[in-house]
RNA sequence: GCGGAAAUAGCUCAGCUGGUAGAGCAUCAGUUUCCCAAACUGAAGGCCGCGGGUUCGAAUCCCGUUUUCCGCUCCA
């Protein structure tokens, strides 16, 4: 990381607090780890975005509906999806290598060569104590076992390990009052599985022939091992994220096109393309036939910020499979090629799953810029956030030129007529120049200033954020004005 | 998790070899009425991250801890 780049990243960071956007979590205790709380102005953008994407993701598709799944879900539910298994595994690093190992694999590795050396007596015994341990969840014991059985990193040939830990991403808690009774629950580590369990309940109410989507914005909890690049990677985050049923078969045409709609969603916003790129994986997860990333430059590189995974049939058959009841969509149309109608089967899905926390971020680093206004006079300087107007949190500032004369009077008028359709903020304190930089610094797009002219012939200067230039316009046009620049038709017509 | 760095006012930071906390900006009240920051007067704001130790005395030295950042690792 460059330092200018190093720099831009902090000016965030303490931008984002001083301008109530962004504050570490309970910071009066010290903080918590990886949590974060969103301020007045961040809550207002982050509300922006969701809307952004809902009405382009639900609103302007008419095969695409929404649903709001709770974040408690049947345990079981995380066995079907793999969750519980694949990452639930005790694992150990060596301090010298700077390894980590399953230290059941270690244990095992161990006794097959105990029993290649013809030591079956030993191998046997360690099977057995291993098998225990790992039945007790005795994480203690196996690293003992591992140190008594003098077991070295086959890489640094150290045996300086560490405690063993057991590894899951998913945040438990017990569902019921008497904890002896109560079962152990998850909080979702993805918002994903929420749709699967659902999508027969909104295919059958909604009359949803395939293909059809179903879109869902929601926390999602995962405990990460480390956490860290501000909110990048929180333990508690929000997901927009939607899932595309198709016909088995037609998976990689909709991947393709769900890939391309994705990328024109985030250009639509302004971005310079040059910051946005395809990152392919090569190594898919257990339930992908394909999957594309799409990164975003952040100061600290490329980071992904929204994933395009083609899922294919592989969770709505776990949970077929595990909860015995059947997934399958009945397909009425009728095939061309064999003249019957396509039938019964379980459908393919692509996601498409943003990070909305990512995304706000992004959102912010793209905005955000120290501009140097000095002149050969005077040197000066404004912090700016140069956010789309469809996203700004205030959309435009009114103030009085100064606060008497029947200015400040005249000024709530107009407010008073906005504020209905628009997140407007008033302010009469300070010289004029400064609330407009105060207003810069949180990207509002617009500033109205009531003058002694107004008083005369009800018009007011609005003095627009990117161009620092004004105009002189009446009263009554501001709502179009305003309307037109804020508009959704910006980004979705 | 390992290694490195840091934590002092809302923000950015100063505070020397230990002697009881300071600036600029921001904030608040007033003055000014000036259409692009930093005009004038006044005010408020700090358990110097937290806990312990050394010392007559700790923001400063030592230990622990929490949080953050960087590199490695991890990211089903």
């Amino acid at each position: 990381m460059s330092k200018s780049t190093d720099e831009l990243f902090k000016n965030v960071i303490s931008h984002a607090k001083e301008y109530g956007f962004v504050f570490p979590s309970s910071e009066i205790y010290d903080g918590l780890s990886a949590v974060y709380d969103y301020g007045q102005n961040g809550v207002e953008l982050k509300n922006n975005l969701k809307t952004y994407w809902w009405k382009a993701m639900v609103q302007m598709h008419e095969n695409i509906v929404g649903l709001d799944s709770a974040i408690f879900m049947h345990p079981t539910i995380w066995k079907a999806s793999g969750h519980v298994d694949g990452f639930s595994d005790p694992m150990i690093d060596n301090k010298d290598s700077q390894k980590r190992y399953r230290a059941d694999q270690l244990l095992e590795d161990k006794i097959a060569r105990y029993d290649k050396d013809g030591k079956t007596d030993k191998a046997e015994q360690l099977q057995i104590e291993m098998d225990n341990a790992l039945k007790a969840e005795n994480l203690p014991r196996l690293r003992e076992l591992i140190i008594e059985h003098e077991i070295a990193d086959p890489v640094s040939g150290t045996r300086n390990w560490t405690e063993v830990r057991q590894f899951n991403l998913m945040f438990s808690t017990q569902m019921g009052a008497v904890a002896d009774d109560a079962d152990l629950i998850y909080l979702r580590p993805e918002t994903a599985q929420g749709i699967f369990v659902n999508y027969l309940n909104v295919q059958k109410s909604g009359r949803m022939k395939i293909p059809f989507g179903i879109a869902q914005i929601g926390k999602a909890f995962r405990n990460e091992v480390i956490a860290r690049q501000f909110i990048i990677r929180m333990r508690e985050f929000e997901q927009m994220e939607m899932q595309y049923f198709v016909r088995p078969g037609t998976q990689k045409e909709w991947f393709n096109k769900w890939k391309e709609t994705r990328l024109k969603w985030h250009l639509a916003l302004g971005t310079e393309p040059e910051k946005y790129r395809y990152h392919e994986h090569t190594k898919l997860a257990h339930y992908a036939d394909a999957a594309y990333d799409i990164e975003f430059d952040f100061p600290f590189g490329f980071k992904e910020v929204e994933g395009i995974h083609s899922r294919t049939d592989f969770d709505l058959s776990q949970h077929q499979k595990f909860s015995t009841k059947k997934m399958q969509y009945f397909d009425p149309e009728v095939d061309p090629e064999t003249g019957k109608p396509f039938g019964n089967y379980i459908p393919y899905v692509i996601e498409t799953s943003i990070g909305l926390d990512r995304m706000f971020l992004l959102t912010m680093i793209n905005a955000f810029e120290e501009e140097d206004l000095s002149t050969e006079e005077k040197q000066d300087s404004r912090t700016v956030l140069r956010l789309h107007p469809c996203l700004a949190p205030v959309k435009a500032a009114i103030f009085p030129l100064i606060k008497k004369d029947g200015l400040p009077e005249k000024a709530r008028e107009i407010m008073d007529r906005l504020k209905v359709d628009f997140n407007l903020q008033y302010e009469e304190k300070d010289a004029i120049g400064k609330r407009y930089r105060r207003q810069d610094a949180i990207g509002t797009p617009f500033c109205i200033t009531v003058d002694h002219q107004t008083l005369e012939d009800d018009t007011v200067t609005i003095r627009y954020r990117d161009t620092m230039m004004q105009e002189r316009v009446n009263s009554a046009e501001l709502q179009k004005i305003i309307g037109d620049k804020v508009s959704w038709r910006n980004l979705l017509a």
